[in-house]
DNA sequence: GTTTATATAGAACAATCGTTCCAAAACGGG
DNA sequence: CCCGTTTTGGAACGATTGTTCTATATAAAC
């Protein structure tokens, strides 16, 4: 087996993550990622390949992390309304010194949809995502009696991402946690 | 007076806006500049300064045209609803070929806000005007009894303007025009 | 100790970037 | 025609980019 690797891939691709969250892909280099995550290029290289792929891994593990989350926070029995409350509380609260840089998912969207045909179909397949974990989530609300029968689970769903990116956005531009926190709560008047 | 200049230093803005909206500051190069605007180097140096300047009175004159575009717009008398449908019909609907890029302001927001102070600034400042537009259309129809008088109409504003930042996003990752009407529809429900 | 795989660092690469300098051509007003 | 300005294109710049090659040191397994 000879040498051990040093370095825990995971744990890297995590710091790799919040660097491109904060930075966004382009204006990340080669070298920001070296020094950062404390791993020298040719090992960066082996390990993950080049600097597109290393950004596609890491936008993948951080996407699937998420909606492990939602999945998870969706499973939770009782009234919807506070898990919403909960999860737009986290978009609008920072996870980082010096704020909040937002969603790497919403940050990539921006950045690189238009352009990148992947990140398009991913972006595409992730609403598709969110969207099914909250409609599932909606239509037991309705069983519950909880969320008026006479909703479109499905358009609310959509919905509820849409919000979520408006709140990735302005958290990462504009701070403020307090002002969206109000916004916040209006958007889930549409649940009323 | 010698010879006299031959484009239109707006016109020529515009169309620098247009390629800024698609691929953003840092994806568009000099060279880009140069061949889709059909002004030479020099020219362009001479007239709007370097890249980063000329980016500032794209985005300026995008932001000023916008905002005079609000202003008019929510001085229409009668009810207010019909204003914002159309307010956010318009920023669904592409106004490019093959796509919506979204607003310029939005796109450069998530791009530059977090390592540009100049930028940062400018979208605090953005949302502040934004904000005092919709805050007085409000409560203009809450005197109109158009609107609940126990609406708060500076929270209603921020709200609006955080729903706008969502839609730019969506529509220039995902397209998928009638799904963000449908959100749109759903946002105006706070307004009830 | 030999083998095998990994880690690191230096060098070099081709390409692109924003930017500046320069010279020649084009145009309008005196 | 000449002057002043603008336009254009070529050339070059220094810097940075992503990437590859190479060599050397390091650690674990046999």
């Amino acid at each position: 087996m000879s040498r051990a690797k040093e370095f825990d891939e995971a744990e890297v691709l995590d710091q790799a993550i919040e660097l491109f969250r904060v930075r966004g892909f382009q204006a990340t280099s080669f070298a920001d990622l070296t020094s950062e995550l404390g791993v020298s290029r040719q090992s960066l290289y082996d390990t993950y390949g080049d600097k597109q792929t290393l950004f596609h891994a890491a936008l993948e593990r951080y996407r699937q992390r998420f909606l492990d989350f939602l999945h998870r926070l969706m499973e939770t029995p009782g009234p919807i309304r506070p898990l919403l409350d909960q999860l737009f509380q986290g978009a609008v609260s920072g996870s980082c010194s010096s704020g909040n840089p937002g969603c790497l998912m919403v940050n990539s969207m921006v950045e690189m949809a238009p352009q990148d045909d992947a990140i398009r179909a991913l972006s595409l397949a992730h609403a598709r995502d969110m969207e099914r974990i909250f409609t599932t989530r909606l239509i037991i609300a309705q069983r519950n009696g909880d969320l008026s029968p006479t909703k479109d689970p499905v358009a609310l769903a959509r919905y509820l991402h849409h919000t979520l990116l408006g709140l990735s956005v302005a958290a990462r531009a504009l701070g403020e946690r307090e002002t969206l926190i109000q916004t916040a709560q209006l958007a889930l008047l549409a649940l009323d």
